[in-house]
Formats: structure tokens, sequence, C-alpha cells
DNA sequence: GAAAGCGGTTGCGTAATAAGGAACAACTGC
DNA sequence: GCAGTTGTTCCTTATTACGCAACCGCTTTC
């Protein structure tokens, strides 16, 4: 591990976590280093264009250089060209979100999302990482993990509770999955965030392994029980299309 | 300038380039620097997920982090927000896609994009930069330069044909603004890419600067100067409502 | 109006780190 | 089976990153 690179990409989370802005003298109290130090990193970072330091008030923030960088990441992901227009008719049929997701690291993090004008407006889903166990897009990736990998996973994981349904006990979250793995389908039940439920389909790639799964969102007032059971035949097709796109035989 | 974080970084500019990957030999090769050298940067930026490497061919990616700082980029810029409920009715009404962009450094960089499932096709537009002097949202923000800003764009930026419409002439290019300002829109004439169109509008922010500004585009078929001209007073009123937003008195 | 304090920036000498070389392991091709 | 290539690791040393001090500009206080 090269250190002043490491300080460098520390200086980018400092200013992920801090929105507005940091100083150079913020940053070096942050790092533990010496103003010096912190400005000559910065500078460094805002030759590249990862940071930029705003005109009236002298703080840094991220730069756009994130952008063209996350436009390249995006394409080198295949399945999001090959799910999108797929997520297209999915979102002006049910006239909710479509979300597209992918595993990473016991985690997942939204990689597509078509939306109509009236559907419910949550802004900025791309890049976002959301847990496993209480989405419905996560869920519906652990229900496929294999047994290995399950339990790695339960023994890293914590069981945050974000809502009052948020699941908590390893033998429910395990029942959960069960239940997934049988109904081909899993829901989250505003889990992770009031308000909002979503259902949720595996999709699975040539070698029959889930990294990604496909999704339609809405308020919990919009995604009633009745709702989601009218949507399961057009998202399940869906997930089916796109599946064999990637090459599965399913 | 510190040397290893700007090697990182350079090596973060060579996987754009390179989007199947780079192994840690043709890395090496590129910065001039021994295997063990690239390795250890390259390691440092997988720590943090800027690279990944591919499991079957061991070459290296970019990593799934630039979504997840693209994505608090984006939700850095208000103008994003206020504007994209606009960019969606504007979309909706005319069944094209609508782009919002902004200035930085001499060239414009996509910040939004909304599309319908009918809309003509352009992936992965966000974060993509392109040049002012043949874009219509570059040429919109253009037209507004101060004349010390116009004279350091012009006398930084050649003039490359991309196309048989792409103007690369400066007298031409300034005839072109000034007409612009005087109709209060531009048009790219599939000036940048053969067979795009679109119409684009300046927006401007509270001290009545243009760093932004907003389009409709589709394919030179569908864009045919009646169509444009259908067009303009939405997208005329829906920029003027976003220049509001942002406390322009315009 | 002057002084103090703070933040950002710059230059220089030195301590600490980054760098390269060598070696090794794994894989591929002949 | 061997040669060649790539990725990876470890150790010594050369080079760079680091911290300190000083400076500049701005704001606040007296």
């Amino acid at each position: 591990m090269i250190q002043s690179v490491d300080r460098s990409l520390i200086i980018l989370e400092y200013l992920k976590q801090h929105p507005k802005g940091l100083g150079v003298t913020e940053i070096a109290n942050l790092l533990g280093v010496a103003k010096s130090t912190a400005h000559r990193l910065i500078m460094t970072l805002e030759e590249h264009g990862y940071v930029k330091q705003m005109e009236e008030t002298s703080v840094y923030r991220l730069g756009l250089k994130f952008l063209e960088m996350s436009n390249i990441v995006v394409d080198q992901l295949n399945v999001v060209e090959l799910a999108h227009p797929i997520m297209e008719k999915i979102s002006k049929q049910t006239d909710k979100i479509s979300h597209l997701v992918m595993l990473d690291d016991f985690q997942v993090i939204y990689i597509d999302k078509v939306e109509t004008p009236s559907a419910v407006r949550i802004y900025s889903q791309l890049g976002r990482r959301a847990p496993i166990y209480c989405t419905g897009v996560g869920k519906a990736i652990a229900a496929y993990f294999d047994e290995a990998q399950l339990k790695r996973y339960l023994s890293e994981n914590s069981f945050h509770k974000f809502t009052k349904n948020t699941y908590t006990e390893e033998k429910e979250f395990k029942q959960e999955l069960e239940r997934i793995r049988s109904n081909g389908y899993s829901v989250d039940n505003e889990e992770h965030e009031e308000g909002i439920r979503c259902v949720a389909v595996p999709i699975f790639d040539h070698l029959n392994r889930v990294n990604y799964s496909v999704s339609i969102t809405g308020t919990s007032v919009q995604m009633t029980d009745q709702r989601i059971q009218e949507y399961l035949p057009l998202l399940k097709e869906s997930a089916k299309e796109i599946s064999s796109l990637l090459g599965s035989a399913q």
C-alpha cells in the first residue's frame, strides 16, 4: 500500500462524506498531516479533475472527473446495455421505477434506473450502495448464494434495523431467502426505507450465477400486494429475457 | 504535484482508454515504471475500489467506486435536481431525449438526461464530455461568454472537423454565436455527430452567467426545422423556469 | 487603523517512503 | 519438459513526500 496514494484516496472519501466541501486545514486535521502535505495531495487530485476548489469559499469538493469515469464503468457493464430497453418496457407498462443492481462486496450497487415522469421521485440512485438483507434487489441475489458464500456473508454482516420491518434475526432472514427461492421473487416490504416497496427478481448469467437483479419500485401506497402480483409476470419475463441475453440457459 | 499520486491517477486514465482492461505488465510499460511499482500502485487503487481485477483474465478495470462517487457529485449539483422534473416534461411532450449540460474547462459535460422508451437510443451520455463549438448545448453557452472568456477559448481551442457540417473557421463560429444570441437558441445541425440534431437554450444563474444549457435531441430525420420551431416555446419556457429556480432575474 | 488570528500557499532540508531489481510461483505454448 | 511471460513478493537504496517555517490575504476584534 502506497501511503501517499492511500492518503489522497482517503481525502476523496472525506469529500464524499462532506458534500458542502472541505478546506485544506480541515482535510489536514482529518488526515492527521501537515497543511502543506494536505495541500500538495489535494493539488494533485485537482490537477486530474478529481477535486475542484470552489471560487467563493475556497473549499474543495469532488470534481466532475467522477462523472466521466462513471460513464466508462457503466459502458463496461454489458448487462446495462442489454437490460436497459427491457427496463424501459417495465417502467412504461407499470408507470413505476425499474432498477438494475449488481452484487459487489456483499452489498448491492444500483447500476441503472428507468423512471417515468409520474413515477415516485428518488434521486441519484445510480451508484448508490445498499445492504443485501433488507432490500428486495439484495435478497433476490442472496437467495442464490451458495452455502460458503452465505456463511461468509452472515459472518461479516450486521443486521442494522432501518425500519420496523427490517429482519434482524439470521433465522428469519434464512427463511425469507427460502421463500424467495420458492416464489421466484422477493419483496422489500419497507425494510430499508419507510414508505418504499419494491418487488425484485434475480438475473442469471451464463454460469447460472446470480450477480444482478431487476426490480419495480414504488411507494407502499402504490405497491400493494395485489399490484405486485399483477406486475410479477412482466418482471419475471423481463428477468428471463435479460438472463438469456447474458447466456443463461434458464 | 506528488509523483506517486499522479502515477496512480494516470493509471486510471489508461484504464479509461482501455475498457477491456490492462495487465500489470502493460500498465508498467505504459507508465514507464517497474512491474513491482505498477503493482503496488494498482493494489492501492484496488484497496479503495477504484480498480478491480477480473477473475479469469487477471486484467484490471475501473472499479464501481466511480459510480458511487459520481452519485455524490451529481447530488452536489443542485441544478440537476431543479431541472430534472422540467426535463421530464420536455421529454414526455416531445418524445425525445432532453439533456442538461454544464460548462467545465472549455468543454461541456453531460450531467443529466431524460429519455422515453421510443426516443432515439444514445447510451451512457452522462459524464461524457463534448466540444463547445460543434454542439448545440455548447454553442448555447458559448454565445454568452464575455469577451475575455471567448478570446481565451478561441486561443486554446482547435476546430476539428467532425462532420461535413462542422464549423472550422473562427469567423463563421463567431457569426453563429451572434445568431444564437439573437434567436435565443442554438441548433446542432449534425455538426458533432452524423445523424444527430438538437436544439438547445442557455440557462442563466443568479449572477446572469450561463454555465448550463438544456436541449432536445433526436435524429436528423426527426428533428426537422419545422419540428424544432414547434419545440422551441416549450424549451425556452423550460429554460426560463430552470433559470428562475437558480435565482436568475431574466 | 492596527494587531491578532486563521486559512491557503510556497520553499527548503531531511526523514521516510516509493522504487527497482531479483526471485519466485503459476500458467501457457511449443 | 522446458522456455517464456505475467503477476506477485521481499529487500535495499535512491528519491520523493513530508513537516516546518514563513508568507500572503482576509476577517475579526479592540
